[in-house]
DNA sequence: AATATAATTGAAAAGTTGTTCAACTATGTT
DNA sequence: AACATAGTTGAACAACTTTTCAATTATATT
């Protein structure tokens, strides 16, 4: 009853139905990787509050690094990181450059984290 | 012009408004955490899966290691994650544990990610 | 009662991530 | 021109995550 469809699962499939009908439907692999790195940048406890601030106010990395009482160097990497990402942008004046959020969906995105937490 | 608010930071506030406005409004930081390790639950590509599997079909753990072609203990490994993070409920018949999504908002997150990443 | 199978578990191994440190670039000030 | 400061970078280290492997539990079948 039932037989391996591959080589590295142990099971007998009891329900080929279902796994045929899902397997059909599933998406591109690189649409789930895609969507795992979107999440990987708001799954960090310095970049989402990074997040939050830049959706309140355009900051510099020295005023950053004050927020959140870290140094600027771990503040930049995780900057580059979100820059690389496409989640903000920046802007040089003088010295100095400022970060703001790259659109609103980014705002949105943890919005709507934040509403799933308070229920 | 500027002194240092705190001892880690090796900077001078250059906008000692912004942080302060900034701090002020900032919610509590278990808020923060709570919010990464939800979305760490999203950013993984074996789970993200998991989690789409489920919004379309209950799946028991050995039809969802022949979908994703791992092994079972990897899919329990992740699943007994995501049940910890009351993200996925199980049901046991017979031998087997059936799984499905805890409620609508986990499949809302994901939705939203997949609308970020198609534009 | 013995056997087979679905699932879980803990520990080890392999891979990844985040912060620190020291060095460096670029810009502004004296 | 020399100096100070904002920010970036690469490498090293520590901490964490994911998969694998072997052993175990629980249920169903013979």
């Amino acid at each position: 009853m039932g037989k391996n469809l591959n080589l590295i699962c142990d099971c007998d499939v009891i329900h080929e139905e279902i796994v045929r009908r899902v397997s059909e439907a599933m998406p591109d692999s690189k649409n789930f990787h895609a969507l795992a790195n979107l999440y990987k940048m708001f799954s960090d406890y310095t970049r989402i509050r990074i997040f939050w601030a830049l959706s309140r106010e355009e900051m510099c990395v020295c005023d950053l690094a004050v927020l959140l009482d870290m140094t600027k160097s771990a503040i930049s990497h995780q900057l580059k990181l979100m820059r690389l990402a496409n989640l903000v942008k920046h802007e040089k004046k003088g010295k100095m450059v400022f970060y703001t959020l790259a659109d609103n969906h980014v705002k949105d995105i943890f919005e709507q984290g934040f509403a799933h937490i308070q229920e």
